[in-house]
DNA sequence: GTGGTCTAGACCACC
DNA sequence: GTGGTCTAGACCACC
């Protein structure tokens, strides 16, 4: 799997390694069980910090998307936790997305249309 | 219109005035055309400095919600139509939003029923 | 308010950091609404990495126990979340403390006296 | 007896074997003077590390809550009043959990009630 | 001035 | 070998 970062981006190193693996997990790239690389290969392989790596695992590990293993390193979670709160956590960052949709001039049947196939997609 | 920021929160000040400003818009509270109060009082009733509310209305003016004028300070912008810019800038926001949402078990059904209520809301 | 950490012992750093903060404001040295040192500061007074104490902090933060604003620093927390769910997360350890107190051959009565003390005391 | 381990968890293998050791203790399906599986068929039969149970069971060993004899492997002490070590080692921890409580809004009379019937349950 | 992020190293506990 | 913790620096966004 590949991760592709925006150094130059206002997004912090760790949230957007954070933000692919969860992209990878929802598209399949990533499969429930499967192992992530170790702090120190991911490091290596994207050339950033091992610390920088271990906040994005950290953060992973927190909201339940993987678990992280002293002698196996990390991997992704396998009961992937169905949680109720998601959508409330989430909901005034989808109001928020709507209502520049709506302002745009996007109708109502577009913006589902393009929520639909970005769910098929991964 | 009242703005109510949280100056605890992550989400930076600047970014809090945008986020209201934008939901204004969608929902009605500010219509195109409608002026926006200037720096200094806007600043002033919300208690944070004036170069604060500053970067919120440059980012709101590149992003094409609202126009300033040395003159007349700021208003809503009268033609808001431009989704192709919109869908760009939020795609990757939005792809993230339903990634997750997937992960923890939202269906896609309920996923787009809660979008068409958030739509109908404001 | 001093702070005496253990820099031999297994507990992390931080997280010693962590539970004097929680003792302190359990016996009223921290007040609600009161400011925290900086990182910088708290860091210097007690000879450890600023890192360290942010990543104290950052852990008081996501538990409820303190907020951090970007222009005032750390304060405690105002409204301490009377969170329901805490009992629940700390039954494990109250259960093992108590097991261990039970084979230790301390009875009942004398249990609940400690825990009463206790709780007096801070 | 059945020891329920996570390997997820952030407390050490080790640890979590001497835990679940202590609430057998405690709640009687370990009796005083019972012998307990050799440090090779724990291991096996939890799959571990012969390492880590020995591990577990040296720190049982020197907390007095088991005796182990080269001849005849480990098993639970016959004796196991001596409170003053007990509460020595686990005031602080139960400190920390009553200001935790405090602090989450739970009562006196409430913490020392859910006290009274974890004592009651084993 | 503040918290937040990041680097390039290092050491340690666990297994 | 692995994750977890820590240091001594540095820079940046926010205010």
């Amino acid at each position: 799997m590949i991760l592709s970062l925006d150094f130059s981006s206002d997004t912090p190193i760790y949230i957007q390694i954070r933000n692919q693996i969860i992209l990878g997990i929802s598209d399949g790239r990533l499969a429930p069980g499967e192992k992530l690389p170790t702090n120190r290969s991911l490091a290596m392989e994207i050339g950033v910090n091992t610390m920088t790596v271990n906040k994005a695992y950290q953060l992973l590990k927190q909201e339940g998307y993987i678990i992280t293993e002293r002698r196996n390193g990390a991997m992704v979670s396998q009961n992937l936790s169905k949680e109720e709160s998601f959508m409330k956590r989430s909901h005034e960052a989808l109001k928020l997305l709507i209502s520049e949709a709506k302002i745009n001039g996007v109708k109502k049947e577009e913006f589902l249309n393009i929520c639909s196939e970005l769910y098929e997609e991964g």
